[in-house]
DNA sequence: AGTATTTTATTTGTCGACAGGTAATCCGCC
DNA sequence: GGCGGATTACCTGTCGACAAATAAAATACT
């Protein structure tokens, strides 16, 4: 699970393998906040990093740009994007309609082989929670709501939702030392909740709870950002 | 307006903007159908269409395969994506939904300048049909309802509105021939309808009015799938 | 001393070429 | 004549190098 992210393999690996390595390892430092936002991405350094040439590199990098994650200045520098403060309330208002669209349709769709994938996100979530692993926690329950949102069998929105997470894996991380331990808890338990309401297929209370949930986490992370002014006003701009 | 798409611009354009061309131009393509689902995509040969070397083309494509417009077999062809019917239920449901999401925005959000462009968009729709320019229609179509998307300014939805409607372009593409001359006419009045309900700042009416036209279109795809069977069946696999 | 201009240095964007891998072709064998 | 294996050919993936563009440093000038 826990890959060294400076690995240099000299082993060979396959042709074409080097480019998906490249863009995984960023990606996850960038969503992580190893790279925090603003760094500057060094296309020779990373050739060195990784033991490569700058062609796979530069491929990497254009899918992060693609998504988002990084911006390239013309003919300058190309640096980890920026957490978009401005349109923070666009960021819940899109987390807010994916958790419900998404616990819905599972609810009308899920199968069994879906059910198993998501008790062991669920798991594997409770257990981050239970080990006090913040950055584990994280993680897990991003991959606890794309389990579920898979089961929906809406490439759009599992894609969307994929993208709203990540970025909020990126909020959340700038916040974790606020976390307190009753909060994870509840979320546990509500995790729980929704389970057991999309077995019985119920769309309708699927949808409430999950509208609960996302309120809950909105109303998390808005205080995170009220009580804790100093990591506002030390934003990169 | 109408580049023409095989242009070959000897003269020297600046630094970068040779891959921003080559996306644009192959994405054009690709989603009007004159590069229909299945096409091998040769790099060589783009190579010496846009007389430029194998790399700039290859980030366009690496661009274009993050978007999912095309699908590239490792070491060996790069292909037009087909267009997925499997997944037409979820493209009805992502259309509808991100209808009523970014018409409801609109209302409460819109700016004047907003409006200026949505009215310039809805022109433009109302002229193709007026000209019988089903390409056009279907193009500009697709504008009017990403302004009204970016006067709501949530990017996300932006963002997956976009995806969608392009993936609509695709599919109206197909079955353009059994367009018949009614139907697009009660579009412009119901595209006049939905500005009008969202200068008056009416959220739920502009939902509501949305929904209608998503159903309506839906509708309109259904028939023709049903209809012409034969495209159907002649799709590639 | 401060500012404008030239020079240098670093980094990106592009190129041509080579190597690995897959598919088609050709040949030998049953 | 058909089938299996080796060979060929073509295309992709990767590499090292060069050129343009920008930022930093150094120099000249007011």
């Amino acid at each position: 699970m826990a890959k060294g992210p400076a690995e240099r393999d000299t082993e060979q690996v396959k042709r074409g393998g080097g480019v998906a390595r490249v863009y995984e390892t960023l990606r996850n430092e960038i969503i992580d906040l190893q790279l925090p936002p603003g760094s500057p991405i060094d296309e020779t350094e990373l050739s060195a990093r990784f033991s490569m040439s700058r062609t796979p590199i530069r491929e990497a990098l254009v899918r992060l740009a693609a998504e988002g994650l990084i911006t390239t200045l013309t003919n300058r520098a190309t640096i980890v994007s920026n957490i978009d403060f401005v349109q923070l309330g666009a960021f819940f208002d899109a987390l807010t309609l994916m958790y419900r669209v998404t616990a819905r349709l599972a609810a009308q769709r899920y199968e069994e082989s879906d059910l198993a994938k998501i008790r062991a996100c669920q798991a594997e979530f409770a257990k981050a929670v239970e080990d006090r692993n913040v950055l584990g926690m994280i993680a897990t329950n991003r991959d606890f709501h794309i389990a579920i949102a898979e089961a929906g069998r809406n490439k759009y929105y599992t894609d969307l939702f994929r993208r709203v997470l990540d970025d909020g894996r990126r909020i959340l991380r700038l916040y974790y030392h606020s976390y307190d331990d009753n909060l994870p808890r509840q979320y546990v338990v509500e995790h729980e909740r929704m389970i057991s309401v999309m077995i019985a297929r119920d769309a309708e209370e699927s949808d409430r709870l999950a509208a609960e949930h996302a309120d809950q986490i909105v109303r998390q992370i808005r205080s995170y950002i009220s009580a804790d002014s100093r990591s506002v006003s030390s934003l990169p701009l």
